[in-house]
DNA sequence: CTTGGAAAGTCAACAAGACTGACATAAAAT
DNA sequence: ATTTTATGTCAGTCTTGTTGACTTTCCAAG
């Protein structure tokens, strides 16, 4: 849209191979981009649901139990599950709304952040060494292309935490 | 490495927000990527592990199932159990190998193919148009960022595959 | 030639994590 | 007072991953 002006996208011929390769491409690189957090958590016998919810508990501290499943996309009951266990074992910790005592806001506790930042930082060491590797040009592409291929609701949810924290 | 030349690396400060939105893009992006498949598959009562197989079938026809083991990245029983239906119901042949005997090498029926087909252009559609959408420049970011994403082991897969049918 | 190991594949049983459906409780909203 | 909302729980199913035990086939060393 920027600079790409209004007769790019016309010029732009796709045969089935290199859409091809750029599916094979994506479905290779996430399994690269999970493999670091994924060997973390399956020596404390946790799963990839767990590092989700760590995740954007972080992201959003204090955030309500519907606003999680909102963003993850699972059922409440998938993600009860979860939250109980790590809420067990006291890596999160469940408080009662005070305006509405209906809800339960999430925060990590110091153990949770801690966990939360080793598993973060071995995907940002990955990302880091990606970003690097093919330069700040071929990055705004890749986020460029990536925004385009969510779809219409995670992209509102992508952009509102986006802008959330910024 | 092409025209970024030696310095361009050292250039690229990476704060831990911009490598956040990344991991992000990437979570919301691959759930994109992955819907309009599962839907189609979800009314067949398949599941995304046989849209990977039918896929690399497709893509290496008459391939043998240790080979597809390697690509996917499963354990060979696990495979098996989505190989064993996709047989049972007339979309995959197994051929005993000519050499070895202990080989099984796989194809794709009529069938398999129709369906594959199916599976592979709703994903190409939405791949398509997040291409035309964030330009030829962007894509080429895109495939840069994702190929140094992945592991050793996938992006040598990914390459040969590249090769193989160029 | 035979025997023993390696390789390819199959069968069985189990676990994680997704799902649906039904139901309970508490609090807010009408 | 009734309904709706937010959350939690129990039970059961499905997909897809795991490990372990097994068969068939091939090959190579004695």
């Amino acid at each position: 849209m920027a600079e790409s002006g209004t007769s790019g996208e016309n010029l732009l011929f796709l045969t089935d191979e290199q859409l091809r390769k750029g599916i094979e491409a994506m479905f290779f690189a996430y399994r690269g981009f999970t493999a670091d957090p994924d060997r973390i958590l399956a020596e404390m016998s946790y799963g990839r649901a767990h590092h989700r919810a760590l995740h954007f508990i972080n992201r959003s501290n204090g955030t309500t139990v519907n606003n999680l499943l909102a963003v993850l996309g699972v059922t409440k009951q998938s993600l009860n599950r979860v939250l109980r266990t790590l809420i067990a074992d006291g890596l999160v910790e469940s408080r009662i709304g005070q305006r509405d005592r209906r809800e339960r806001h999430l925060f990590l506790t110091e153990n949770g952040a801690a966990l939360e930042r080793q598993l973060s930082e071995a995907q940002r060491a990955r990302m880091r060494a990606a970003y690097r590797s093919a330069g700040p040009d071929a990055v705004a592409g890749f986020r460029r292309v990536l925004e385009a291929m969510m779809d219409d609701a995670s992209r509102a949810q992508y952009l509102a935490l986006k802008e959330s924290k910024s």
